[in-house]
DNA sequence: CGCGTCCTTGACACCAGTCAAGCGTTGTGG
DNA sequence: CCACAACGCTTGACTGGTGTCAAGGACGCG
């Protein structure tokens, strides 16, 4: 099974073969949309929830001064805002940063679904708290890592969501993202995030050519940037706990 | 009434007047905990759900160096932990900045709550919801604004949400953290986070004091930190969407 | 009164931002 | 088929924001 989102949810409950035929049926309906456009712009209240099914997308905020902070990656199986519902409106911004395939959902098939399936409940929810997670750790690295070793984070951390759908392999992991949205996500100038590449490089850290990250030694990598792969929650659906 | 946690959950969902009454209960039971103490450990995965009903707490991570990411700040009304049972364990620490008040609520007895009262069950999702939205925020903050800036933006924030539970008049407001924790919160050395406030007092901005902050020209302040709070949600209750 | 904690200040080094220019690749149109 | 534009990557020079180290001062508490 190849459906990035269906494997995506697996890691969060424990579907059953209802629950997938489901989900793959529902995410079939890819529409696809171009490089560099928003999906979601801010203060929206969208009814339908968005989902990437290929390409890279990320959440970002603009400031006045035009400087842009790219506050999430959206990979392949993420949702771009289950339960905005909740809050009312979405605070930030959407775009795809590559060409993506996107599913649009309406509102009230998800409340169907959701009401159907406590697994699938549970998935949405363990997604959203994920998302979470991920935002802690990504301002752990801003605020304590030296640009090196955030990078270096961030790299670590791609590679494995990426290998979590299934779409990278131990060593390698697509990487369409320019150098510019690299500085924007980690708080750093383009240049510098040129730069701090180049030292990875110098180091055989990493090789990343050809919109490809090539990992030459991941063990190492993960030790100098200090990564602990924990706050992804992608290998223990065991542990139970219900949706409230 | 003057219970920051229903005043808090009341920004989140049309509480009735039983659900206030419930909450009013359940949040009575408090137990003080002197500055400086772990309530959650990493890894813990705790059954009963913590609730700071007065005094200042925090989450953070360490790093291998000793250095510190304070990674929220909780205010009286917050919750530490609902909805852990979905990710099976914690990834951070949360610990007292000052003496607190805290509750512990049995898991099951939140289950219950949730359970039959969607008002409440809304009103939680919401609350964590707002804390994934301040992520985001803070992570801006870190990301774009220059040190000034930044430390203005936390003081707007933590204003408003001390309003938000009657805990802050329109000029001021309780601020009992240290440099070094606020310097810990932004991803700045302490010394650098003096400095930052020394500036804002000389442009007249802000008055810091005997654990007080006081502003002098708020519009001003929050003109200078480029701050929109509409990212704490604390206004639309109104706008409906429903619990999955 | 003395100790600890927090705040304050100065000197110095360095990481990282900005400006600016050049290079390589890709794609497009004449 | 080549010229050109657009885009992304690379590099150098210079500046400035921040971190670190170190020392002293203010305040509160026992």
């Amino acid at each position: 099974m190849s459906n990035p989102f269906v494997r995506k949810l697996a890691h969060g409950a424990l579907l059953g073969s209802g629950d997938c035929e489901k989900l793959e049926k529902i995410s079939a309906r890819t529409r696809t949309v171009e490089a560099h456009t928003d999906l979601i712009r801010e203060g929206e209240n969208p009814s339908e929830v968005r989902l990437v099914m290929s390409g890279f997308a990320c959440r970002y905020k603009l400031l006045r001064d035009g400087s842009r902070q790219i506050i999430a990656f959206l990979l392949p199986g993420d949702f771009c805002d289950v339960h905005v519902a909740i809050l009312g409106h979405i605070d930030h911004n959407i775009a795809t940063l590559t060409c993506c395939d996107v599913v649009e959902i309406p509102g009230h098939e998800i409340l169907d679904l959701t009401r159907h399936s406590p697994a699938i409940a549970h998935a949405c929810w363990w997604s959203t708290l994920v998302d979470e997670s991920i935002l802690r750790e990504w301002l752990v690295n801003m605020g304590q890592r030296p640009a090196d070793k955030r990078v270096a984070h961030l790299f670590c951390e791609l590679h494995l969501r990426m290998q979590a759908v299934g779409l990278a392999t131990d060593t390698s992991c697509p990487f369409p993202l320019t150098q510019a949205q690299l500085g924007d996500s980690l708080g750093m100038s383009l240049v510098h995030a040129n730069r701090t590449i180049q030292n990875l490089r110098e180091r055989g850290l990493v090789t990343l050519a050809k919109k490809e990250l090539q990992f030459h030694d991941i063990a190492e990598l993960r030790r100098f940037a200090e990564f602990d792969g924990a706050y992804l929650y992608l290998d223990d659906v065991r542990s139970a706990g219900s949706a409230t």
